[in-house]
DNA sequence: GCATATAAGTCAACAACACTGACTTATTTT
DNA sequence: AAAATAAGTCAGTGTTGTTGACTTATATGC
């Protein structure tokens, strides 16, 4: 890590994040999270769905028998908005609810077929244009673009995160 | 830029980007753009104010005097949409609107010291958790944080991007 | 100069997605 | 038996996006 010593070094001309490099960076963030999210958004709308279904599949599907309470705390919106899009997930067969027989208060939550085809054909397009990024900026690049993202998200949600920062690379 | 070269490299255990490590990125994409996005939307609350009053007010303060249409192709959305929310920042004194004198149609578009003031204070917020995040991450891990995004936007927007990826940093 | 194109603004209607607050129904915990 | 929790529901609201049509002013091409 001695990128960190490189960074705090009070050198000349130390690299100081200035201003305008950071209005630089949020407008990268900007487009590309827009570009990253609108091709989803273009197939989502043939399905008559929208950006939230997509995130309620996503999280489903990587989390099977996720309950409603542990998804609402994910996604951090009401339980009202999250219902809007869970019953028509539900009727119209992406997702299916099971009671726990643990504590049958919960609804334990997986994707159907058809909801696991619907999220792969999401995350092929996106991961598409991520491969097409990361190849284009190289190796390292993707290891730096990782550390940061994370270190952007609030500590206390750090732990949401799936998997750890890929260790398979190497 | 041997990274490159790095990734092509099909060597044994080549480094692929496998589905699950698409995944985890998908996932510190979301919370990361969440997270820094909310700490302004917090503030724009008080102000009575949303997420387009932001992006209108950042790319007037970074463009000054450009037009409305040029706004709208920056944003992508619909003149309507921009309409609304640029009626409300002029009338209660955020933007400025002076006719070109060149082309007499174009309106060109400027902060007011007030909207200066609102966009430095939510840059401000901003800028502090891309900075924890650089210096947690380190320098080399800026730069790839960086080309990455550049990668994600889709070619014809790249060009929209204000300065270039940081020349003065070393 | 007149036709056409462009820049800006406006109206009406609509949809997605978020919010609040209150309230019900099961079920579990104390 | 009382209190807490998980899930679902209802009614109302606000922001941000959409479409399509239309007006006004100005510029440009022939």
């Amino acid at each position: 890590m001695d990128e960190q010593a490189l960074w705090a070094q009070p050198q000349d001309q130390a690299p100081a994040p200035r201003e305008d490099d950071m209005r630089h960076v949020m407008e990268l963030l900007f487009f590309a999270y827009r570009d990253f999210t609108g091709e989803a958004d273009a197939i989502l709308a043939d399905y008559g769905m929208g950006r939230a279904h997509h995130r309620a599949i996503y999280f489903i599907g990587v989390n099977e028998g996720i309950s409603v309470s542990e998804l609402l705390a994910i996604l951090k919106i009401t339980k009202q908005s999250l219902n809007r899009v869970l019953s028509t997930l539900i009727d119209e067969g992406y997702v299916v609810q099971e009671t726990d027989d643990g504590d049958r208060r919960r609804r334990l939550m997986q994707l159907t077929p058809k909801g696991r085809e619907l999220e792969h054909l999401l995350a092929e397009r996106q991961t598409a244009r991520l491969s097409r990024a990361f190849h284009d900026a190289g190796l390292d690049a993707v290891e730096g673009f990782q550390r940061v993202l994370l270190g952007m998200i609030d500590k206390e949600a750090r732990h949401r995160v799936s998997t750890g920062p890929a260790p398979g690379y190497s």
